[in-house]
RNA sequence: GGGCGGUUAGCUCAAUUGGCAGAGCGCCUCGCUUACACCGAGGAGGUUACAGGUUCAAGUCCUGUACCGCCCA
């Protein structure tokens, strides 16, 4: 006992993290270069890169742990392996945190500051939190090779951008159209669908009446429409209605009544209302809507109010006659049903509302009123002219933007897209096709589906923050005179006969009116018949400056938005590795890379779009596999997030925990189908009383932001992480954790420890040939045990089974080896005599243990890995398992695939289990007679011979486990008075002197009672002569065969039970 | 409205192809046995959401219902 005395009784995760991976960096563990392994040799992953909006929370952690422990253990095996980290600009959500901050400290908006200023204090926050970021990552541990460290904005990315998009313009795959977006009036930019969540408000809805001009006899002298937004009537082109009322009542009768003679009988009653209300309906409305129907084909016009504008009345399968009127309002610039109905029947498209948010010049009266205040107007106006029907509540489904939190307006507008239809093909293919394999296979669903639909990409934001659109544009008026001396004056003819190099590439529009005509049409020379207003677009590949003068000086204005972060972020598996640039070793050797470790919301933004710009800059997949791991939702079953307030930082469970149990409690969570929930607590900073988030937090989609918590317990008050830093400054912080992550903590210390154990007897351990034979069964069993643990673990590892491969290294380690091998192993280094092979065995045990491990728990092992190589610095048994010591762990062999065939052994597999059954069992008497642990007990084993003969193998373990004086083992035998008595398969086990008959007895009772049960289901199944005859013949077999182990079992009940004078 | 998941012990989750429903935590009993009380030994705890169906046999397959996530409209 010297050196290893230094280790602490409880492993401090603190006094060895930070210390492990300075040793690991200084050693440049982590960093990659391409040398002359093969394709099937290297690993690359390329990060998720996390958005530089605020700090990492637990599904990050997840995220990269799981990655992590995949680049790990390839490179434990080997490979060539690099993991390239980085962040993502995140466009809307770093600006809105931004302009938020601005808000809330200075007062200010973005337009007080400008764009050059605004951009400027994002890269700061980006800086800041860019950094903070990094510095999560290497606090759990995180191997990325950070010399290679990318930002979606940096210039190389720049560049691919700029060239991907210049490519896609020049393939005509990029066009600009009026598209219907989700408008964010605060932040005035159009947001993404994914960036809108839906939350349900009180709200009205609003019946109004339409004059009908020229009404002819036995027509209504006006419609009526229901509405829930009355102000957008002011863009409305048309009312309308079923083109077929009759059948769509007819349909939905006949549905009724086949799910009627279908559902069980209480379920009845309310589809018979339904029917009753349905054939009410046909009785008093139909009339009414064929009527409609029929004014609607006879081209009949309606008078809208307020605006007086004359608008058709249509049929459109829209207007669903089971409803309201059966008439419905069309405003095809501000509502996405209306737009498709305005597409379908060639509407014109009224937009009333300016980008702030307030009705413009379509709005008549109401112009530069607030969306919401026209509202109010518009009903009071429509009362006060008697054309307010009525009003009723109504629940409304209301989408939002996340960002602003205020809701959103369906509004038309200019924006950029992408044609994703060839685009999407191919993309489509490659997953069909199995050349991308999704983990767990079903997700392949989630992506085909969303791609099969192939939805041109709306890739503009009109944004400040992120890649600006290289394109320039100028509007000129042309005939078929003037065209030429136009286009040189304003210097385009040189560039259409591309004298400014490959870099540039224009397109034509024709605006007509508040139209576009399709550019693809349009070509020179200009004719009499294409006289008219024309757009002049040029894009920019790279960075021609002379280019981008010229075209300026010309009166060329750049596009004021930018482009969708995703645009970005959907090239980075190959403009992190260099690319376009034509000369990148990086790119040659790392691309394709092999998997892609992410979260399923993120599957149609992201791994979709990667996917299709990999195939298009690269012609080739960005990656082999696609891993989709679970999401850690809190104990209310929602998604964590920063704007919620109810995430956590990983940096406290660190903090309280420790890096590597935060590790091992997230392998263990990331299963194959379920998302996990973590009860989260608030450690009071006061008195470390643990306050449940769950009652904090409120519940809900928009939940107010929760920066001041009072403990449940002391009452004090103290501050969240999530809370401004003003308040954070006034009060103590809580740090943020989960109970779950204690198993982490436990099983750490558990491996410190019987760590600990071996170091205090290792020194000496030899390392030298043995014989497999002549080991006790102790050393062969946890031998077997551990070459097929390391099987199973690389069988788990490969399918991404996390949680199944740490859940086999937490069985053979802590039950097997702690529990059994460890206990075993005692007496014998006590022994000189059978210390040798002892020793040498639980230090190639101990060894593999810390490999195995050591992907998971990369600190602790590691610093466990150096005590090893210093008392026991040669392990292994040479010629049957062979290891190599290296003075890092981390860039060690993990242990063979195979595992160690040589240690193989079923037979003694078994027996040790049986015989691990009959010390639970005398264990279980000992507890049942609450024998002191101290107590050795005589213990009598009455079996059959052979039974016998290979217990006798293990007298000694289960003597020394059961805690036995002596064990005899015996083929007949008077019951010992006071025995404690039970039965284990074949074995009749007898300890003596612990029990009285009638306790005995009535043990044995129930004992019998319950095997009874047992032996009576078995015999009914087997008495069952179908199953006898369906059943296959070894399910059959094997139900006889339990049978009769059970009727042994019964049977020396009953005999004790007879010995007791039953 | 459509799609994908989920509902199993008090809690968090497992359960290969349909064939004896498991683990960890918590709980109960006992134990500070010289690695570990962040531990050890033992134990209790289940109508697998609900209603039908297929099958010799259903947590698992089929149909429907309810509730919870998420994605897409």
């Amino acid at each position: 006992m010297s050196e290893f005395e230094q280790l602490e009784k409880v492993y401090d995760p603190a006094s060895v993290e930070g210390e492990m991976y300075k040793r690991w960096v200084d050693a440049e563990c982590f960093s990659a270069t391409p040398d002359d392994r093969p394709p099937s040799k290297r690993f690359t992953i390329v990060i998720p890169p996390p958005n530089v909006t605020g700090a990492l929370h637990l599904g990050h952690a997840l995220n990269n742990t799981l990655q992590d422990i995949l680049v790990r253990w390839h490179r434990m095996m080997g490979d060539n392996t690099l993991w390239l980290p980085g962040t993502d600009h995140a466009g809307i959500a770093t600006q809105a945190v931004v302009e938020k901050r601005l808000k809330t400290d200075e007062g200010k908006t973005r337009h007080d500051l400008g764009r050059e200023e605004l951009v400027k204090r994002i890269w700061a926050w980006k800086d800041q939190y860019e950094e903070r970021i990094v510095s999560q990552l290497k606090l759990i541990g995180c191997s990325c090779d950070w010399s290679r460290k990318r930002f979606t904005l940096d210039d190389g990315l720049a560049k691919a951008v700029r060239y991907t998009f210049f490519k896609m313009f020049k393939d005509g795959l990029i066009f600009r159209g009026k598209r219907l977006v989700n408008w964010d009036t605060q932040l005035q930019t159009a947001v993404a669908d994914d960036e809108v969540y839906h939350e349900e408000v009180k709200g009205h809805f609003w019946h109004f009446k339409y004059p009908v001009i020229d009404a002819k006899p036995g027509e209504p002298s006006h419609v009526i429409i229901a509405t829930t937004r009355p102000e957008t009537m002011l863009g409305d082109v048309a009312v309308a209605v079923s083109p077929d009322p009759e059948g769509a009542i007819d349909k939905r009768e006949a549905e009724l009544k086949e799910r009627l003679a279908t559902v069980p009988s209480k379920e009845k009653p309310a589809i018979e209302k339904q029917l009753e209300q349905l054939t009410k309906r046909r009785e008093e409305k139909l009339a009414d809507l064929v009527t409609l129907r029929n004014m609607a084909n006879d081209g009949r016009m309606l008078m809208l109010p307020l605006v007086n504008r004359e608008i058709p009345l249509i049929t459109d399968q829209h207007a669903d006659p089971l409803l309201g009127t059966g008439c419905v309002k069309i405003t095809p610039a501000h509502d996405h049903n209306d737009y498709e109905v305005g597409l379908r029947n060639d509407l014109p498209m009224i937009n009333m509302m300016n980008p702030d948010g307030t009705v413009n010049e379509q709005g008549g009266p109401y112009e530069g009123q607030l969306m919401f205040d026209a509202r109010k107007t518009v009903v009071a106006d429509m009362e006060e002219a008697g054309l307010l029907d009525h009003v009723e509540d109504k629940v409304i489904d209301l989408g939002h933007s996340d960002r602003s939190k205020s809701p959103v307006e369906p509004y038309l507008s200019d924006q950029w897209f992408l044609k994703m239809g060839e685009l999407a093909d191919a993309a489509l293919d490659v997953v069909r096709d199995d050349v991308i394999k999704f983990f767990p296979a079903r997700y392949a669903k989630s992506y085909l589906d969303w791609l099969g639909e192939k939805r041109d990409w709306c890739i503009s934001r009109q944004l400040w923050w992120g890649h600006r659109i290289p394109v320039w544009t100028k509007t000129i008026n042309l005939t078929a005179d003037n065209w030429t001396d136009e286009l040189q004056k304003t210097g385009l003819d040189s560039l259409i006969k591309n004298a400014w190099g490959d870099n540039i590439a224009y397109r034509l529009e024709r605006v007509i009116g508040d139209k576009i005509e399709n550019p693809d049409t349009i070509e020179l020379p200009i004719t009499k018949d294409s006289e008219g207003t024309y757009r002049f677009l040029v894009c920019v590949a790279g960075e021609d400056e002379t280019a981008i003068e010229k075209i300026e000086a010309a009166g060329f204005v750049q596009d004021d938005d930018v482009l969708d972060t995703w645009f970005s972020s959907a090239l980075w598996p190959h403009s992190t590795l260099g690319w376009p640039d034509e000369v990148s070793d990086d790119l040659q050797y790392y691309y394709p890379t092999s998997v892609l470790v992410t979260s399923r919301d993120i599957i149609t933004l992201w791994v979709v779009r990667m996917v299709t710009t990999g195939l298009y800059n690269m012609g080739e997949i960005p990656f082999d596999h696609v891993y989709i791991h679970t999401k850690i939702l809190d104990g209310r079953g929602e998604t964590m997030s920063k704007s919620k307030g109810n995430g956590v930082d990983p940096l406290d469970v660190v903090t309280v925990y420790g890096a590597d149990a935060l590790r091992y409690s997230i392998a263990e969570m990331a299963t194959e189908t379920q998302d996990v929930r973590m009860p989260v607590d608030y450690i009071c900073p006061h008195c470390e009383h643990l306050t449940p988030q769950a009652g904090i937090v409120p519940k809900g989609k928009q939940p107010a932001d929760v920066h001041r918590v009072t403990c449940s317990k002391c009452k004090e008050k103290f501050a969240t992480q999530w809370a401004p830093e003003k308040i954070k400054s006034e009060l103590p912080v809580a740090r943020e954790t989960s109970e779950k992550f204690e198993v982490g903590r436990n099983f750490c210390n558990k491996l410190w420890n019987s760590a600990r154990f071996s170091f205090m007897n290792l020194e000496g351990a030899p390392c030298e040939p043995l014989d497999f034979a002549s080991l006790p069964p102790e050393d062969r069993w946890i031998l077997a045990k551990l070459s097929e643990t390391i099987r199973g673990v690389h069988s788990e590892l490969k399918q991404y089974h996390f949680s199944s491969a740490i859940k086999l290294i937490r069985e053979m380690f802590w039950e097997s080896f702690c529990d059994w091998y460890i206990e075993l192993s005692k007496p014998r280094m006590r022994d000189e005599a059978t210390a040798g092979p002892a020793k040498q065995v639980l230090a190639t045990v101990l060894d593999q243990i810390l490999r195995l491990m050591s992907p998971f728990m990369p600190f602790v092992t590691e610093r466990l890995w150096e005590e090893l190589n210093r008392l026991a610095p040669k392990r292994g048994i040479p010629g049957s398992i062979d290891l190599e010591v290296t003075p890092l762990l981390m860039l060690s062999a993990f242990p063979p695939a195979d595992g160690w065939p040589v240690a193989d052994d079923e037979t003694i597999m078994h027996v040790f289990d049986d015989v691990q059954q009959a010390v639970r069992g005398i264990r279980d008497l000992r507890n049942k007679c609450t024998v002191p642990n101290k107590d050795r007990v005589k213990v009598s084993i009455k079996s059959t011979q052979e039974h016998l003969d290979l217990l006798a193998q293990q007298q000694h373990v289960v003597e020394q486990m059961a805690g036995a004086s002596s064990l005899d083992l015996v083929t007949e035998l008077d019951r010992p008075k006071n025995a404690g008595t039970t039965v284990v398969g074949p074995l009749q086990i007898f300890v003596h002197d612990i029990s009285d008959d009638d306790a005995e007895r009535k043990r044995l009772e129930n004992e019998k009672a319950s095997i009874e049960k047992r032996m009576s289901g078995i015999e009914s199944k087997l008495a069952n002569e179908k199953f006898v005859n369906n059943a296959k013949p070894e399910v059959v077999a094997a139900e006889r065969e339990r049978l009769a182990e059970v009727k042994k079992s019964r049977d020396a009940i009953l005999e004790s039970l007879a010995d007791l004078g039953g």
